[in-house]
DNA sequence: GTCTATAGGTAGATAGAC
DNA sequence: GTCTATCTACCTATAGAC
């Protein structure tokens, strides 16, 4: 008897606890954490405001929860970078990956873009040391593949600055996105365009090659 | 006598509206929308809260003033690409160009980029339009490159997004950026090292040609 | 675990003396 | 034009009944 109760109090909670960092990531996302209200939250979750003081104490504590839990998709895009593959392969993967990524979970690139752009006060030391050392691991997988003569030689490190912000340009900065394609959604076709157009421009460049280059 | 007093505080409220809009940048780029406070504003500014309110009628008023200035920078990169130029030329000088903007004015891309994640909220229509139409124009440039065979075919709304979150990437988001690259702060040098990687890039793409290719 | 009521603080905006 | 004092509203967070 007590046990079943016990069962159900901790599905009640999971869910519950689920609900508001769901809700919480929609509104942080669009408001800032600053213009986020605890009461908006609450509305949205359909909980009454003390009972989110029930499971998180703050929220800061709500805010650097979801934080903490948005690291996972820089790594999953980024493990496409394997040495032993075929550059333009890869990067294509890499490219198509990010891109889904943002697509997937446009509110939490949003809300990740939010906190970086207000100076990264969230983001915790643990969390910016893994994304440096991701970072500098794939850097060294693109400077082994141009060492080898298979990728131009190029700055590594700007070179992932420039897809970071050709990807992420969807989801965070939408309205522009939507502007400039005469679109009232991005829909999954034009993530699509998207990454035909990123690929294409950098594996092989818009300038064509001297009259006598064929392409293959 | 009356006419001398005016001319003076003619330019006395000609400075201190000057100052409260060059304050208000740095906030608002910083703190977005919500989380600037009016009383930070006027600590800045070395003014008392009331005399804020004595040049501006409310918050949104300072706020929706910077955001209508901004639309400058946009037109002054994009107005590089004039389809009589050299297709690799115009480009590399539109980057550069849009680079050096977001260098020069950091605090006023962060602004901007605040304002689209938070939804657009305060940018008018007519900016919009402005914007909207302008992508049209040079859209349409680069298209006909690509008819004259002076550019590959690809999509040029998708290329300019790229463009445009490759470039603002080192200041909207320069604590990655400043991660990625191992320094406490993107020095100048640093940005010439941006445009370089990026014009390589996008003109003549990272996978090298078949062995009997050569480059000019 | 849930909810009402409210404490305690701070925000945007204004009144009115100077 | 400047500034102090203050109004009103709303926010985060908590106390305590159920």
């Amino acid at each position: 008897m007590a046990r079943t109760a016990e069962k159900l109090d901790e599905k009640i909670r999971a869910r519950n606890i689920r609900i508001i960092l769901d809700v919480a990531t929609d509104v942080f996302s669009r408001k800032g954490f600053d213009g986020t209200r605890i009461a908006e939250i609450a509305e949205l979750a359909e909980l009454p405001k003390a009972n989110i003081y029930y499971y998180f104490s703050s929220k800061e504590e709500i805010y650097s929860t979801i934080i903490a839990n948005l690291i996972e998709g820089w790594d999953d895009a980024l493990s496409k970078l394997r040495a032993d593959r075929e550059p333009a392969e890869a990067l294509a993967d890499y490219v198509r990956t990010k891109l889904e990524y943002t697509r997937k979970f446009p509110r939490e690139s949003r809300l990740f873009a939010s906190e970086i752009i207000q100076g990264a006060r969230f983001l915790s030391q643990k969390d910016r040391a893994h994304m440096r050392a991701a970072t500098d691991t794939y850097a060294a997988v693109l400077e082994r593949w141009m060492q080898e003569g298979r990728m131009a030689k190029i700055d590594a490190r700007h070179f992932f600055i420039m897809l970071w912000g050709a990807t992420q340009f969807y989801s965070d900065f939408e309205p522009l996105a939507c502007d400039a394609l005469h679109t009232r959604r991005i829909s999954a076709a034009d993530y699509d365009r998207a990454a035909e157009t990123i690929v294409a421009t950098i594996l092989g460049g818009v300038i064509p090659r001297t009259e006598t280059t064929e392409r293959s």
